[in-house]
DNA sequence: CAGGATCCGTGACGATACTG
DNA sequence: CAGTATCGTCACGGATCCTG
């Protein structure tokens, strides 16, 4: 399939259009992309881990994106009753699936990088 | 190339972060990739006609978004002399590596789409 | 036709403090 | 430790009008 295919003839809205939007619906925010490709690259994260990897992110916005990643089932959520309570993120089956779109990203922004730094 | 490999050992920042932060800086805002999927899937396109298929979008967006993706080299720019004047909007050799991104994103989404409406 | 200028609302995002 | 509550801001995005 490329990319001319997903263009329907005549006046239809193409699909492409409505595909992306809904890729773009689960993926909206600004660091769900980064918390699934953290969760992706290094397996299971309790909440503070991902504080720290995800530099940048306030703990409220670390909750909420994380409960809005859960509930499109890309990750799942465990508590362990351990003293103080602590709590699992992984990434589900279906999440996986968002690993070639993770991937195609991450090469194309570090060809990217490259290309600004050389000018 | 696969997704741990973007995992930098010890206490290092994950190479996937900073390109993923890359990437998303050029790609950021709501109607960015809708509009390079539309100019790939549809060749050269003119302003009102980007206003029309990229449904939902105000003149001021697209005006702005545009010249973003110009700035980025991921389009081009072509001033016609006719009369009223027109202009022609046209995705970059340099944008054309995209290409896969799109893909992944639309593949994804119509397979998400599917898995919503069953269920 | 292409888009700039202006005004404006909303909500995404952030900092801080607090709880079980 | 893993969050929630509260408050504040700013820029994203939209509507409308105007110009070469």
């Amino acid at each position: 399939m490329n990319i001319q295919d997903c263009i329907t003839p005549c006046t239809q809205k193409p699909k492409l259009v409505l595909a992306i939007r809904d890729a773009m619906e689960v993926l909206n925010g600004k660091w769900k992309i980064l918390i699934i490709g953290t969760l992706m690259a290094g397996g299971k994260k309790r909440f503070m881990e991902l504080l720290r990897e995800v530099d940048g992110i306030a703990a409220k916005m670390l909750s909420k994106e994380l409960q809005e990643l859960e509930m499109h089932k890309l990750i799942s959520r465990t508590v362990c009753n351990t003293k103080p309570i602590t709590v699992e993120y992984e990434i589900t089956e279906y999440g996986k699936k968002l690993e070639k779109i993770l991937l195609e990203l991450t090469n194309w922004g570090m060809e990217h990088r490259e290309m600004i730094l050389k000018g």
